[in-house]
DNA sequence: GAGTTTGAAACT
DNA sequence: CAGTTTCAAACTC
């Protein structure tokens, strides 16, 4: 038995740091310092749950021989299974990082249930449960097992998936993994290191992960929960061997699906499902009586009409390109495209998030902006209010000296064409003497500063002034020493608040833009679908509303932005009468107003 | 709620 | 490794 690793995570057991060395003992705990059980073999490992999962386990006192500290009783926890891996690390998926992970299902089939059934409507549900009969939950057919937990509570008969079994259980882990030595590990590729590379937001929200194995769908056209890729909320990507596949993005059968309002409209969604994977098959002949169920079939379809049936799937486009000629309406997507309008057709339902309007890369600019300058003024802020008399005292060339050099250091940093591989060079070479020379900014003032592109940058600071003065504003007002920390979580808070009060007002404006798009969807059987495609407020009747929220500005002469523009706005109004209100707000003199 | 469909897992 | 069977969830009626 080699050595495993596991880290925790609020709600599941997180398999992805296999990937880690696997001599490198687990330190993680959870929020509440609940430490991890980290030995050989099957473990039970005690890990708090969110709210929405089962209510706790009963531990055995001989499988947690590390476990010490007494569990609080009111937090629901729940004992994953840590499941023996057999150096498995090589192979392991890339590693994560705990605060940018996103929600991830374990497995797919088990933990996006588990997402999609816990949270609905931001409401926490019960988990769901299992309902084996003839597997003992002893194999990855559960759930619960698969998901390296115990069953509790479940539906279960004969279940085997418990502390009383343990043993049973652990002889299962076992040969699981000697059957599949990454059975317990994610299927869905979602590293945040590669984040970047491997994983996107398209424009309909839609996370780009990659299932490690890929699906094998062959009549659901991956479009329904069947497909573990579209469980996951995951385009089928070229790991994927299925056939008819849907999944991919400018699918117009998903977009269909996906168009409009998925807690309300499901019947309408599934409806829309069954025409698009109904529709695709009269019409690839698949629906034709098979002569065989098996992947032979695939044969008979290549080369003799439009599907590939095989690599059907966005990202290699070959699938799109190959329906599009059939599907005129498709056949100007070109590549994994987000899906347009104009090159959809009239009639083609196009999904777009319902954002997809509010936000213009322009408007992020200016948030960053935004936050920037917040960012200055609470350092601003504190700095006068914690240390004025030393600041004093410290005398005005210092200060100065450093606005220079920290002006100086944010150009760089601005400039650069990697930015955070410029930070964290600026970062290696500040051990040194240079980290006392230099003021550095908060690490959130620096990531809103320089976490952007250099173009987004020079077009949100208009002017050198406008860079000059909120480099200084942003850090030559911090006193030196001890309060700096201090300083910089304060620092932090108010630009995180800031920050969330433009989600907060994002979202709103989102409900309120969905509340429309569902009650037009249900309110009419003859939806407009050219008002549907593309622009989900292209109609009259919600583009009206829509101008509502530009205080009735006709939209056409408005920016796409302005709408996230007066919420930045917003954001700033409310913060001259809260938290900021006492700060001499460089914008009152006009020096540094955001562009907002 | 029963029956069917589906595709992953398990098995051969 | 491919084909087949088993299984439980998803889905339909």
């Amino acid at each position: 038995m080699t050595d495993e690793n596991v880290r925790m995570d609020a709600c599941v057991l997180d398999f992805t740091v296999f990937s880690q060395s696997p001599a490198a003992a687990v330190t993680s705990v959870t929020e509440q310092n609940q430490p991890v059980v980290m030995t050989s073999g099957a473990q039970v490992v005690p890990v708090k749950l969110t709210p929405v999962t089962r209510p706790q386990l009963q531990l055995q006192p001989q499988q947690q021989p590390q476990q010490s500290q007494t569990q609080p009783q009111q937090q629901q926890q729940q004992h994953v299974l840590l499941m023996p891996m057999k150096g498995t690390a090589a192979a392991a998926p890339p590693t994560t990082h705990p605060s940018i992970r996103p929600p991830k299902p374990d497995s797919p089939r088990a933990r996006s249930r588990q997402t999609t059934s816990e949270v609905k409507d931001g409401t926490p549900k019960k988990q769901k449960q299992c309902n084996c009969k003839h597997s003992r939950c002893l194999k990855l057919y559960c759930e619960c097992f698969a998901s390296g937990i115990y069953c509790d509570g479940c539906n279960c008969n004969n279940c085997h998936n418990n502390v009383e079994n343990e043993p049973a259980r652990r002889e299962a882990v076992e040969a699981t993994l000697e059957r599949n030595p990454h059975a317990f590990r994610p299927k869905i590729a979602s590293s945040p290191h590669g984040a970047r590379d491997n994983k996107e937001e398209t424009g309909d929200g839609l996370v780009l992960a990659k299932h490690n194995k890929g699906c094998h769908c062959k009549k659901s056209g991956c479009l329904k929960k069947y497909c573990e890729c579209f469980q996951a909320n995951i385009l089928c990507s070229e790991n994927c061997k299925c056939m008819d596949c849907k999944n991919f993005e400018g699918s117009e059968e998903r977009q269909a699906l996906f168009h409009g309002d998925h807690a309300n409209n499901m019947a309408y969604l599934q409806q829309a499902a069954n025409a698009a994977i109904t529709g695709a098959i009269g019409s690839s002949g698949y629906g034709s009586p098979p002569v065989t169920k098996k992947r032979k079939a695939q044969e008979l379809f290549f080369g003799s009409t439009l599907k590939d049936p095989v690599h059907r799937h966005g990202q290699l486009q070959q699938g799109n390109h190959i329906k599009s000629s059939a599907l005129p309406s498709l056949s100007s997507i070109p590549g994994p495209c987000v899906s347009n309008a104009a090159t959809v057709g009239p009639s083609k339902f196009t999904y777009r998030s319902l954002l997809a309007d509010l936000i213009q890369p322009q408007d992020l600019k200016e948030l960053c902006s935004v936050l920037v300058v917040y960012s200055g003024e609470a350092a601003k802020m504190l700095a006068d209010e914690k240390d004025a008399s030393q600041k004093q005292a410290e005398g005005q060339t210092e200060a100065s000296l450093a606005s220079s050099t920290q002006e100086r250091d944010m150009h760089d940093c601005c400039s650069s064409g990697d930015q955070g591989e410029k930070i964290g060079m600026e970062e290696s070479s500040l051990d040194g003497a240079d980290v006392s020379k230099r003021r550095p900014m908060s690490p959130g003032t620096l990531a809103l500063m320089c976490d952007e592109s250099d173009a987004m940058f020079a077009a949100a600071v208009t002017s050198p002034n406008d860079l000059a003065t909120l480099s200084s504003n942003t850090s030559s007002q911090l006193p030196h020493g001890q309060g700096m920390t201090e300083t910089y979580g304060e620092q932090e808070r108010i630009v995180l608040t800031k920050f969330r009060d433009c989600l907060n007002r994002l979202i709103t404006l989102g409900e309120i833009k969905e509340t429309k798009c569902s009650s037009m969807v249900r309110g009419t059987d003859s939806v407009d679908q050219q008002g549907m495609t593309g622009n989900v407020f292209t109609t009259a009747e919600t583009r009206n509303q829509h101008d509502s929220f530009n205080n009735g500005v006709s939209r056409s002469s408005l920016p796409q932005s302005r709408t996230t523009t007066q919420m930045f706005s917003a954001v700033v109004t409310t913060a001259n009468n809260t938290a900021l209100s006492k700060v001499h707000r460089p914008d009152e003199n006009g020096d540094v107003k955001p562009k907002v």
